[in-house]
RNA sequence: CGGGGCAUAGCGCAGUCCGGUAGCGCAUCUGCUUUGGGAGCAGAGGGUCGCAGGUUCAAAUCCUGCUGCCCCGACCA
């Protein structure tokens, strides 16, 4: 992409309503614009992040068994009367009204629509388990919004519900659901450690939250420091062996972790000085197991072996991809900007023209662009007319994980710079030294 | 939902107390000079001063009402 053909509303200066440094460099970067309290528009560069962690999601949640499909945003509120929570809800609850007067919501969560479908297709024991899931903008009318994308009132989702037979099958859809979320967290560059929850309105009697850690964090917690060490499962884990599933979910559940809502001193103090961690955390996803809350009243039941009908055994599993782009800038930044991992970087490489408009330096940057862009790495190619340090500083501030840094010096000695944007390095190459390295990993 | 604050050009702000016909920096546009860490000079454009009433010869400024946004707290899968 070039730079000049793009649209990038970078800031300088910071908007005064922005508090924490994520929301102030998303709206710097021209990441996103606020429409009204709470609500955001996603412009491109943002998108692009949005769109890389929604992918990441979709291909872990597919590898653990679950299936995509996509439900609407708007519900009839007859749905929710039937599971009892339009009364419960209270005011978080966007309530509309149709042209017929039928009332209507837009949805905070899909655990009533998603028991709907299942019930009206699914009858017997035979097509379970089954775990269905949607990536799709919920609406809670927070009172006080804040904190940008972090707590926004319109927000996006990735939340998945598992239907299974009995407690135990339900149990294994949960641990898959379980290692299906370290392994989404940690391919986005995250530490997240599941932490014992409350559950809520949701419902259940089984929770866990992943937590990742920020100084910035919203929340105290505590946890043991051997999880700062441990390592997500591998691509190829068994999610289908129930023993496997089981040992997984209980070695990341072994040792103390725990939000402030949730921390028990005594616990606590059971745990060596030496080894606990106190630190700030963002709660990037949830899960639930909770029986048959909703299929009971919403008589979601299939026939099992012994021909005789029982409600399934359900649950819900969350992440949020909006508040996750946040938590990722919160997570890696410094202060001349956004320092993003890999997996979800708007573009791979910043390629900076020092002298567009040098005969020299566009014939090379020409080049390098189309052979990095052959090579299958997203290229934001600064061919504006700036000056370099104007180049610079939009660079550091977007945060691409490489710059690709061309000017008439360097090139005179058929040198350009290719700079590690987290690191710092530089290195003076060839520019086909630079397409090598960078095609190379 | 309680408490507090703010609203003037795209962004950040001054001007409001003490009424006199709107200004600064950045950004934008034009020209020249510049070109490795947010350039310099010269010029230009851009505002129903959140909205609606009221007071006054005259309102960004005073009065009344409304709306929006932000912050603290409570709240928050």
């Amino acid at each position: 992409m070039r730079l000049s053909r793009y649209f990038l509303p970078i800031l300088r200066e910071t908007p005064k309503e922005a508090e924490i440094v994520s929301h102030r460099l998303m709206l710097r970067a021209g990441m996103i614009r606020q429409e009204t309290a709470g609500i955001y528009a996603w412009l491109p560069l943002g998108h692009r992040v949005l769109t890389k962690i929604c992918n990441i999601i979709r291909e872990e949640q597919n590898r653990a068994g679950a299936v995509e499909l996509l439900m609407p945003t708007i519900q009839p509120a007859e749905l929710w009367r039937e599971s009892g929570r339009y009364d419960d809800y209270g005011k978080e609850m966007l309530r509309i009204e149709d042209r017929h007067e039928r009332d209507m919501l837009y949805g905070p969560t899909n655990e009533e629509m998603i028991t709907e479908i299942f019930r009206g297709s699914v009858r017997s024991y035979k097509d379970l388990p089954l775990n269905l899931y949607h990536i799709q903008w919920k609406f809670r009318d927070e009172v006080r919004p804040r904190f940008g994308v972090m707590r926004s009132r319109e927000f996006l989702m990735k939340d998945a519900y598992s239907f299974d037979l009995d407690a135990e099958g339900a149990r294994h859809s949960y641990n898959q659901m379980f290692a299906a979320y370290l392994r989404t967290f940690a391919r986005m560059g995250l530490k997240a450690i599941p932490m014992r929850a409350d559950t809520g309105p949701i419902g259940g009697n089984l929770s866990h939250e992943f937590i990742i850690l920020a100084t910035t964090g919203e929340s105290e917690v505590y946890c043991h420091k051997d999880f700062l060490g441990y390592e997500a499962p591998p691509q190829d884990v068994a999610f289908d062996d129930r023993a496997v599933m089981q040992g997984l979910f209980d070695h990341w559940t072994g040792r103390y972790a725990a939000t402030s809502e949730m921390h028990d001193e005594a616990a606590w103090a059971a745990v060596p000085e030496a080894e606990r961690v106190t630190a700030r955390g963002i709660e990037v996803g949830h899960i639930f197991y909770f029986g048959t809350k909703y299929s009971d009243p919403m008589k979601a039941v299939v026939n099992g072996p012994d021909g005789k009908e029982v409600a399934v055994q359900m649950g819900s599993y969350g992440i949020g991809p909006s508040r996750l782009a946040a938590a990722i800038i919160e997570a890696s930044h410094d202060e001349s900007g956004i320092i993003w991992p890999d997996a979800v970087a708007p573009f791979h490489v910043g390629l900076a023209n020092l002298k567009a408009g040098d005969v020299a330096t566009d014939a090379a940057c020409a080049d390098l662009y189309a052979k990095l862009g052959k090579a299958g790495l997203d290229v934001l190619y600064d061919d504006r007319d700036e000056r370099p340090g104007a180049k610079f500083a939009t660079l550091d501030l977007i945060g691409l994980p490489w710059q690709v840094i061309v000017g008439p010096k360097g090139l005179a000695e058929g040198k350009i710079e290719l700079k590690n944007r987290r690191s710092g390095e530089r290195e003076s190459l060839s520019p086909d030294e630079v397409v090598n390295k960078l095609t190379a990993r």
